[in-house]
RNA sequence: CGGGGCGUGGCUCAGUCUGGUAGAGCACCGCGUUCGGGACGCGGGGGCCGGAGGUUCGAAUCCUCUCGCCCCGACCA
């Protein structure tokens, strides 16, 4: 390809609203422009790089036995209401009508309708397992649309959904997909780590979340130093601490005023102890009523953590209102002492003795509180984890580190086959429902990601396989017939061989054009001045090492070649 | 949805407080010099100052409403 006819604006600064480094080098080299909060289009770089993921995604999908399908974008309500996701799913899923008044919805995921594909064309054991994938645009009308292609509300994701008449099948298939995403990301020239995830929204038994690690990750991840334990800090968990049972607590409660102090970190600074001494106690509105939930001084509860230990869908931190109710004071001043509502509390608050808790009365705390002794909880885990705690799985300690999640694979059990009535009939003529799994892949985010994880100050240095271009020629001086022709010759010579090569023939000084190629972030450059020339040599970069050699003219394409095989593994 | 901020040539921004009829750098066009790491000179083109209403002799500037975007929070594969 040749840089004077494609669509490549590269831009000397990047626009504004751009925060994260992916972000702003996409918009930078040229590779999409915001349209909308959330709404990119891709430009001609873009395309070429988002391909890359997708066929790679696509081979290895392949290869794993599952097949593509193309479901539609537009889906009507009707299969939403079945499963009872219309009024679950919540404002990220975007409603439209049409002409007649009907209700759709923008797909933002697409258990609904594979599922009723299954019912209607799977009709026995005999069928099973199938593993069915698509790539396609999904719409999650997200409340804060940010980071370019890593958080859109419109992105283009694989998704791939399977049939299976017995747990076992789900299982293998399951087991299947995690090597098939490992296979794929490592092609992609990421590093990630698999780790246990909450299923949220879609449901389901049991997932892992593909994570590449970047600072710049809106998800936390904790993993173990020692085994290779790792969760998402929404559901990572640690070991309990056992509760010493000896000498029984003396001291009795005291109450005492802590005027206007409300926060941890106050009443800790007032009454001079350690965070660690004070029980925190947060009330929450559920769909059960309102409920108090303990943890210790320093620790911050886990939402998630706490809707399944109440096993509901609803949690929200009450508001002032419902804790005067509830409490008798304003908020602050809560304790688990006396409290009309049921209590949780997280396992670091069962040992607790000689601590400080709200008092339930404005302006006060009560001291000398003893967890066993003074109030009954029920104890569940609660808590997020930090870093340092203790593995759940073994005598190693977590560390905390930020990801990108690229990708998602749930065992879904029979939540959709139930409610849709996805059912086959068993060797023995008994219907029973399919068992399902589901695996999905933000493409873009990939990309992204791969940003995040590859580049410097000068710009992108894409991984060989995912970068637009293999090669780039650049003739210093396109206006030196001697240079430009000799720079068309590579040109050619390198497309015959097979590589994809981007020639920049603009007539553009040599400064501009290598900023450019910097920016663009191709693996390899191959630049024909004057001088070399002369000498009939040309110079060869590799953009990720930044080291230049020279070679003879006549042997450009042999080394050029030299370049990726050496480097080019199915791993890189 | 709550709090804060911002909308001025394609991009980055100044001008707004203290109303007087729109600027800079980059980008773009022409000519010349230059030519291996975002050149220089000269000459140009391009802006209903997000939109609507109001105040005023006069509004980018003041007031009201509205739309869009961004940040923090709540929330979320």
């Amino acid at each position: 390809m040749r840089f004077s006819r494609m669509l490549l604006p590269t831009l000397r600064e990047s626009p504004g609203d751009a925060e994260v480094i992916s972000q702003k080098l996409m918009l930078r080299s040229g590779m999409i422009r915001k349209v909308a909060a959330g709404i990119y289009t891709l430009m001609p770089l873009g395309v070429r790089v988002v391909s890359k993921v997708e066929a790679i995604v696509r081979e290895e999908m392949t290869m794993a036995g599952a097949e593509e399908v193309a479901m539609p974008f537009v889906i009507p309500a009707e299969l939403w209401k079945e499963s009872g996701r219309w009024d679950e799913y919540g404002k990220e899923l975007l409603r439209v009508h049409d002409r007649h008044g009907r209700e759709f919805c923008l797909g933002p995921t697409h258990e609904e309708v594979i599922t009723d594909l299954a019912r209607g064309t799977l009709r026995s054991y005999r069928d099973l397992p199938k593993n069915l994938f698509q790539i396609q645009s999904k719409f999650r009308d997200e409340i804060r649309p940010r980071f370019g292609l890593m958080r859109g509300r419109e992105f283009t994701m694989k998704d791939a959904y399977s049939f299976h008449a017995d747990d076992d099948s789900a299982d293998k298939e399951y087991q299947n997909m995690y090597e098939t995403y490992c296979r794929i990301f490592e092609r992609c020239g990421l590093s990630f780590r698999a780790v246990e995830a909450d299923t949220g929204a879609i449901g389901g038994r049991f997932s892992h979340e593909f994570m590449v690690l970047a600072d710049t990750g809106e998800d936390a991840v904790a993993s173990c130093n020692k085994c290779s334990y790792a969760a998402n800090t929404e559901k990572a968990q640690t070991k309990k601490v056992p509760v010493s049972d000896e000498t029984p607590f003396e001291k009795s409660i005291e109450r005492i005023s802590t005027p206007g102090k409300k926060s941890v970190e106050d009443v800790s600074a007032f009454l001079n102890v350690a965070p660690e001494r004070l029980i925190k106690t947060l009330i929450y509105e559920t769909a059960n009523g309102p409920v108090a939930a303990l943890v210790r001084g320093g620790f911050e509860l886990n939402e998630i953590k706490l809707k399944q230990a109440l096993d509901t869908a609803f949690v929200r931190l009450a508001d002032e209102k419902t804790v005067k109710e509830v409490t008798g004071a304003p908020s602050g001043f809560a304790g688990p002492i006396g409290l009309k509502a049921r209590l949780l509390a997280d396992f670091s608050v069962m040992g607790m003795t000689g601590a400080v808790a709200g008092a339930n009365e404005t302006d006060a705390h009560v001291t000398n509180v003893s967890a066993q002794r003074d109030f009954k909880a029920e104890y569940a885990d609660l808590r997020t984890v930090v870093e340092g705690d203790a593995c759940p799985k073994c005598d190693g300690t977590l560390k905390i580190m930020r990801g990108i999640e690229v990708g998602h694979i749930f065992k879904l059990g029979t939540k959709y086959s139930e409610k849709l009535g996805a059912t086959f009939l068993d060797g023995k003529g008994g219907e029973k429902p399919m068992i399902m799994g589901c695996y999905g892949i933000g493409i873009g985010r990939t990309a992204a990601a791969s940003i995040e994880q590859n580049h410097d100050e000068a710009g992108i240095i894409w991984p060989k396989p995912l970068a637009p271009f293999d090669c780039e020629v650049v003739p210093v001086n396109v206006k030196d017939e001697t240079v430009l022709k000799a720079g068309e010759a590579i040109y050619t010579e390198l497309t015959k061989a097979g590589l994809d090569v981007l020639l920049d023939d603009r007539d553009e000084r040599a400064g501009v054009k290598f900023k450019d190629a910097d920016l663009i972030g191709i693996p390899v450059r191959v630049a024909i001045g004057e001088r070399n020339l002369k000498d009939g040599n040309v110079e060869i970069k590799d953009r990720k090492t930044g080291v230049v050699s020279l070679v003879k003219l006549s042997e450009t394409t042999d080394a050029v070649k030299r370049h990726f095989d050496i480097t080019m593994g199915r791993s890189d």
